[in-house]
DNA sequence: ACTTTTTTATTGAATGTTCAATCAATAAAA
DNA sequence: TTTTATTGATTGAACATTCAATAAAAAAGT
């Protein structure tokens, strides 16, 4: 069987089949040779292309991060308004969007969060994906109100998108990725001052930084 | 050394070093071994007193959920008042109340938080409690407000305290429980109509419900 | 008061299992 | 014929559990 540029192909087969197996048993019981299974070739292949299980591990944990990215880079870059509220919205809709929130990925998302505060690897790139959105919340915010009342907002709905995530993943039937996203909109809407229109028109820019 | 008595010296003993082992290498890491030389007595007695592994660890979440369960209700029975806010915000303050905060016990809590989605013991544990802060938050803002604005309001609150739990385990200098508390506290004033007094003095009983 | 017996608590070496990693062998493609 | 891809049996380490042995304390007997 073997063609060439099998590399990209098997590593993108085991990244998912890591997943999938996170999903069914739990990082615990995630065997290499349980992953190997999954994906259907054999156990030894895992060391040849990561150099290992932790490799592995870090490769599928970096695509959900990268996935996870992605997807907000891309809603904040369709935007045609340059207001503070059309971000923060972008922001919150990227972290429930469709390829984030199925059943494997969140579960997958929060085995990492838990294993990443004893393994190095995991907490760099963990703490990387949580400045960034903390850091893009804040910006926003703090066009919008004073620097520490900004502050104080980006860190409460940031903890509200990764309490909504955490809720969603213990549940059998998933997170519920409509409802995720309403709750989130509507505590956008209490935080945001109510003189700016909401609705999806472009808005004049703002220059309100403080 | 062997005197009458020692079970549940030991056990509290055992349950504590536990949550110690977790906080140092993770639950992964948290062996037998490592956690009966953090207690100072040997491997053979977790098998003696949990009859396994498996009995310390559900043992150990038991504790933690018993001890969240009792610090909010210690909160709520202490209030001079009926009023929803009252109720509310007691049940804020429980969950970030100081024994609940201290890093071994955030930490210890996010990793069984994981496990518990493919360990049905564990996940009935996890399914008891979270259902109690919803149905407990939940009912409090349905006093205030219609039955669906209430519902979302409670799914919201507890989203935000667990995603601020979350946060807070994650980071090295563990979490800011002032903080948490002031935010979940801030969160909470803009979701109750305006229209009640937020101080601390007595107010006369509410009979809003819906 | 003092010995003997019984009960309770604890140890730690031995056991068997599970796992990740390795590598020589194999086979398809170039 | 050489290169690239893959296999799967083997190896060694780590682990939870077991259990016979030990020892202190308590109880009973003298």
């Amino acid at each position: 069987m073997p063609k060439v540029g099998m590399e990209p192909i098997r590593r993108q087969q085991l990244i998912k089949a890591t997943m999938a197996a996170i999903d069914d048993v739990g990082l615990a019981d995630a065997t290499v040779m349980r992953i190997a299974r999954q994906a259907g070739v054999s156990a030894g292949i895992i060391s040849h292309y990561f150099g290992g299980k932790d490799g592995l591990m870090e490769a599928t944990m970096r695509q959900i991060l990268n996935d996870l990215r992605a997807s907000v880079a891309a809603r904040r870059r369709a935007l045609s308004s340059r207001a503070p509220r059309a971000h923060l919205e972008a922001i919150i809709d990227g972290n429930f969007d469709r390829s984030q929130v199925t059943g494997p990925v969140a579960k997958t998302w929060l085995a990492f969060w838990s294993s990443s505060m004893h393994q190095p690897r995991l907490q760099r790139l963990q703490n990387v994906n949580d400045r960034r959105l903390y850091a893009n919340l804040s910006h926003q915010f703090c066009r919008l109100m004073p620097r520490e009342e900004g502050r104080d907002a980006a860190r409460a709905l940031a903890a509200m998108i990764d309490g909504l995530w955490l809720r969603g993943a213990l549940t059998q039937e998933g997170l519920d990725a409509e409802q995720a996203r309403r709750l989130a909109r509507d505590y956008l809407d209490q935080l945001l001052p109510s003189t700016e229109a909401s609705d999806s028109r472009p808005c004049p820019p703002l220059h309100a930084e403080s």
